[in-house]
DNA sequence: TTGTATGCGTTATCAC
DNA sequence: GTGATAACGCATACAA
């Protein structure tokens, strides 16, 4: 079924047919002929060929970490809503983690044709930004802040800055820091520059004791936690730079009898579902992910529309006050 | 750039060009300058053009009701999983619970735009079944058991069952149920019918007003928990059909400082990370999500590849004996 | 083993 | 407003 027959059964050309596809003129009357047809047939173009004919796929390709996560889930989900709204899909690259895996996605959105990249980033090689940057099509990251590129990205420095100074504020003086490899700029290198920043601003010193540096797991705060509390005393803050790392650390703590929050505060940046569930409640940084996915993608179809602002997009934040630090 | 650029820079026709790029005969001399051109440009064939011609297009469209939803993203890892080894690439419909979005995603997928569909549903109404019909591309329905069609599915009834004769094994004698509509059959109607039946099995009588149904939300937990306990006396046991209810009746339990699981005790179908991290600890139903997206890609794959096994596939279950129910 | 010719389903150009 | 016709980039039957 394609246009010919459309067009044989409604009685007029084939390009009267394409023309009422594409809204061109067409009088009334084939106007309902045709979509008479079109109804009783259920006929639906072929998008490959139109493809093929005027270079413009209506996909997006989005590149990700891990869709089985509650952060991803949230910015595809903003993408979704907002492409699906402009008529566009999007095609999916779940990389697992595997940078390996980024780059031959990368190559192959090239190969599938989409008519733009939302690359939702965590640690940017330079091998990565070689195959960026002859991309031929739109590009847009999220996550991160890439010099020379469009990005949609957190407010990572100024939210772990500002949950020290909270914890400052609380009374804490002794304030350790569980953060990621530094090879991710926003949640590695960026959040403990904000804590450490924070510190120095108010008079406290930097120990290199209280500073540990993991995995984004759940098991990486446990062990983690574990080595600062049995190495250090009087320890009485733990600011973890994700919700997960949080998460292992109360765990150790609540499994050693250690209070949460009168013997030792923990926060985190990035809020969850789980951190308003758990026990205490964990005091948060709440970014908008969510937004992100709806920026990015935003941003990505003006770019194809050849509204060519390549703006970066830095979103805000919210504390979000629980029970896990200390009043 | 196309095959008709690179053959002109190789010195041969297009045809061979063609047949160096789909490994068909072609001369180790002409071999070696062509792989010498395509390195040189770093050209990519147009996926777009040869879908048109061998109506093959190495996608999979896969419709979902929630992306940002710890179950859908396990289902989707695992689909994504398996379609990427085999060079496919996945197409996203994210419904929002919305009906009227899947049919629109069934119809954008219907006519050959993909050479698959896996639909994760809910719901199913006879508009469904109608469009599903006429589809004329192979398809796989995760999460529900549809007559007539490759269907892969969790074991509702069976654990359902399991759950409550866990429950009455461990003296349990007043259950409550909070399930959803019947609509959906295996959330709602199977789950309901374990539940009931195993009652009726081991002469424990079904009261009505023991039996709640709402949405699948947190809300609906607290709300239908409150429900019950206001107006019945000696409940021992509520059983959640899912872990998002089960969370809502614990939240409105805890409130009023009714023990879990010393007065009432708090199970569910359905596992999540946050059961195991909640206190006290829930006992589940653990479902193999993720095997539920690597098992419909595998059919779906063979479907595509004309291995017509038009087989079901139910899956298992585990009982993850926690803190929730009295041991 | 290679090249020529044709068609996949659509849109765009042009003359009517 | 309409219809014939030529692309778009590729795979393939057939001839060489």
């Amino acid at each position: 079924m394609n246009i010919i027959d459309i067009a044989k059964l409604a009685g007029v050309s084939k390009s009267t047919v394409s023309r009422f596809l594409n809204n061109g003129y067409v009088s009334e009357e084939n106007r309902s002929k045709i979509q008479t047809v079109i109804d009783e047939t259920g006929f639906i173009p072929s998008s490959h060929a139109k493809t093929l004919r005027t270079k413009k796929t209506n996909l997006i390709g989005v590149i990700l970490p891990k869709i089985s996560s509650e952060t991803i889930g949230k910015v595809v989900s903003g993408i979704s809503e907002e492409t699906s709204n402009s008529g566009y899909n999007i095609i999916l690259g779940n990389t697992d983690l595997n940078i390996e895996k980024e780059i031959e996605y990368l190559q192959i959105f090239k190969n599938k044709n989409v008519d733009g990249v939302i690359f939702v980033a965590t640690i940017i090689t330079k091998k990565h930004l070689d195959i960026i940057k002859d991309m031929k099509i739109p590009i847009v990251i999220v996550g991160q802040n890439v010099d020379g590129y469009p990005c949609v990205y957190h407010s990572d420095y100024e939210s772990a800055y500002d949950m020290t100074k909270y914890l400052i504020k609380k009374g804490h003086r002794k304030i350790s820091y569980i953060g990621v490899t530094k090879d991710d700029i926003s949640a590695g290198l960026n959040r403990e520059l904000g804590y450490k920043d924070c510190l120095k601003n108010n008079n406290l010193k930097i120990n290199k004791n209280l500073i540990k540096i993991g995995e984004f797991s759940q098991e990486s705060g446990y062990k983690n936690a574990k080595e600062l509390i049995e190495n250090n005393k009087g320890i009485d803050a733990i600011f973890c730079a994700t919700y997960n790392i949080a998460l292992g650390a109360m765990e150790y703590l609540k499994e050693n009898n250690i209070n949460i929050p009168y013997d030792i505060s923990v926060c985190s940046i990035g809020d969850s579902k789980i951190s308003n569930i758990i026990s205490p409640r964990l005091t948060t940084i709440n970014y908008h992910y969510e937004q992100s996915g709806v920026e990015s993608a935003k941003m990505i179809l003006d770019m194809i529309s050849a509204k060519n602002n390549i703006n970066n997009i830095k979103l805000g934040y919210e504390l979000k006050i629980r029970e896990s630090v200390k009043l």
